[in-house]
DNA sequence: GAAATAGTGTCTTTTAGACAGTATTAG
DNA sequence: CTAATACTGTCTAAAAGACACTATTTC
């Protein structure tokens, strides 16, 4: 044993043999609907915490995952049918207390999509969008209601020097839509000519066109759309920075 | 089965009914030595990988560890003695490659320390401080190499914004010496003047007394602390916005 | 005095905040 | 015309960049 090549000790290596940790993958998935911050939850249909909401997720599928992003991909793509959003790593949570069935750690995923009808397909678990503060007030499964504060924090701090918010509309979108959208992030409102002038002088936007306002009435907006590349741009300075 | 309760679904529950992925912490721990940014690494002492260098780390220990923060400070005071440096989560990582064990999960934490000497303490495994580009020029054990960029790039990243560089130094400092750290952390010169304006404005420094420069020679610098609950402290402004 | 290090004065540049103004549409 | 929505002009304020300047020490 004192000299074991590595290929001699895989040979008797048995993961078995060791006490392992439960892991699981969740997403906070977002969009905008009615003008509102929304989030995607599952109502589980199996033990523990059945009954409850949940984030949507499940444990990594050792033969069908490659790497974790695969996990949350595939776990997006049942509950949305969404293929190429936005989904970045939020953080991982590990305790001996969060899951009844023992040790346990999630890596938590924060997705962002443009809103989305869902398509019922969800085999036992009923799922459905819940504007962010119902969610919020719901007697969610596990710690997912701080796992969803925390994906919310970073979703808000990152709309201070980011384009984030614009993965959650429908491109093309009209300057006033996307301030909108970033005021609805953000829980904050912000001044028109400030915005106007970061975002284009930016030059992360393409124009694609001009439309009417949605009632009908009012002057042709310009439609936008997010230029190839842009969806990295860092501001270097924080917008509203007294107030966060 | 239909209408299991929670209590009898647990009883039935078997964990090693499951493939689970093997799941480690690992450290990068980085501290500045001689003007310098070093990180330390273990040669390994046992398979897989025996005898490459590594970052410190270890599986979750479900008996002692309550939480993955647990593990992270264990495996920190195990290989410097430290007890309450900066230790922050950077990103988890886990594929079917990465480990020949098989499919592999480690949750990336990143430490911020003042230099210490070493206690040869560590068993089988032999310790020491590393220039970071040393570090990365070595043929490092499983994915540690990317592991290692990616902990670099979230401390230069956080040094444009925060006080990181603090944790390095030993208290109390002059002004010189944190310019001196924030400048390796960044691996870019910094404006005398800005630098102090930026830092002394923001009001996170306590003055502890004057102390004569290193060699002897020229005028007396005060000397600093960080004030107490400024280790949060987030600029609004990202310093050196161009060059990052 | 010279050399070395600490620290300041001040002008420019960039970009956000405020807010009142003009432009273009439907009816 | 009015109402509604889109968009602009322009002043102020805050903080970073540049760089020459002064201050205090040892020798």
């Amino acid at each position: 044993m004192v000299d074991e090549t590595e290929a001699e000790f895989l040979r008797r290596y048995n993961i078995h043999d060791y006490d392992l940790p439960l892991v699981s993958v969740d997403l906070a998935i977002f969009t905008l609907r009615d003008q509102r911050l929304q989030v995607l939850l599952v109502e589980r249909g199996a033990h523990p915490h059945k009954g409850r909401w949940a984030l949507p997720g499940g444990f990594v599928d050792l033969k069908q995952d490659r790497e974790l992003l695969d996990t949350a991909r595939r776990k997006l793509q049942e509950k949305t049918g969404v293929r190429t959003p936005h989904l970045e790593q939020v953080v991982s949570v590990g305790s001996a207390s969060r899951d009844p069935r023992g040790w346990s750690i999630t890596i938590l995923f924060m997705a962002l999509i443009p809103p989305v009808s869902l398509q019922g397909g969800g085999a036992v678990d009923d799922v459905r969008w819940w504007p962010f503060a119902d969610a919020c007030a719901l007697p969610l499964a596990f710690d997912h209601r701080e796992l969803l504060l925390q994906a919310r924090e970073r979703l808000r701090n990152k709309t201070a020097y980011t384009l984030l918010p614009i993965h959650v509309l429908q491109p093309p979108f009209t300057l006033t839509r996307l301030q909108q959208a970033f005021e609805e992030l953000l829980g904050e409102p912000l001044e028109k000519k400030s915005f106007r002038r970061r975002i284009l002088s930016a030059d992360v936007l393409e124009e694609v066109g001009e439309d009417l306002p949605e009632g009908g009435r009012g002057r042709p907006a310009l439609l936008y759309r997010l230029r190839r590349g842009a969806e990295q741009h860092v501001f270097s300075r924080v917008v509203l920075a007294d107030r966060l």
